[in-house]
DNA sequence: TCAGACGGTATCCTTTTTGATACTATGTGC
DNA sequence: GCACATAGTATCAAAAAGGATACCGTCTGA
């Protein structure tokens, strides 16, 4: 069972960015909280959006999500099975966090691979 | 030399929220970026204010900040050695991010024992 | 002479994370 | 009977990340 990086955050200023890092930092927690806010979806729904992700490591993520209290996870009784994951009130809080990531990787992450490190 | 996550970035709307987590994600990235945010530091300064980080951690956070172009390196010729980090534009264009992350992680992550964070 | 500060390297090792693959159960359509 | 869809588990292996420790050269101060 994956654990957050650090046990306490009491260490220092600037030590929330780090606590924050550490929720929301897992390789496809990102895409799958941005997707969430656009709305309820389904387990096969996020996988067809977050292209590349396996079907082990999406569960992961969203097991972890969900025990950080960010994902809420309803379980349909039903066949073939219906799951649904919505965001919880502490997860919606996280857009401003989500959405500043998404518009500086729009402006900055160049498609093409092309980096610019000559200052 | 380490490197980021993904390759490419073109996969589906969201990813930019991936790339942009994959440049900071390290594990210390965040809280360096915080503090150079603040200012000019020196090395030792530097891994004075980031407590529970090694020399070798911190060494390979700063290259990969510097690598992706977020971080200047200033070395000075001098004995004792001298070695400055500070910030690129392009590293200051994260303020919004780090804000966020900072901000959300004061509000709502808990931090015992933490006193005032200035900022 | 010995310790400490400076800013690192080099080496080895452990932990964590990720990926590939196969498997579960049930129902539907062919 | 067979494949497909649903939402997962289980298992094994590899890769990546992180940590501990020792070492480098030079200077200052005790």
């Amino acid at each position: 069972m994956p654990r957050p990086r650090h046990e306490r955050f009491d260490c220092s200023p600037g030590c929330p960015v780090e606590a924050t890092l550490a929720l929301i930092g897992g390789k496809w927690k990102g895409v799958v909280l941005w997707h969430l806010l656009q709305g309820t979806l389904r387990f096969n729904e996020i996988r067809r959006r977050v292209s590349g992700v396996t079907q082990r490591m999406l569960t992961n993520q969203l097991r972890e999500l969900e025990s950080d209290g960010f994902v809420i996870r309803t379980v349909y009784p039903e066949v073939p099975p219906k799951v649904e994951y919505s965001l919880s009130e502490r997860g919606r809080s996280l857009a401003p966090v989500i959405l500043a990531l998404q518009a500086w990787g729009e402006a900055n992450v160049n498609v093409a691979g092309q980096r610019d490190v000559s200052g």
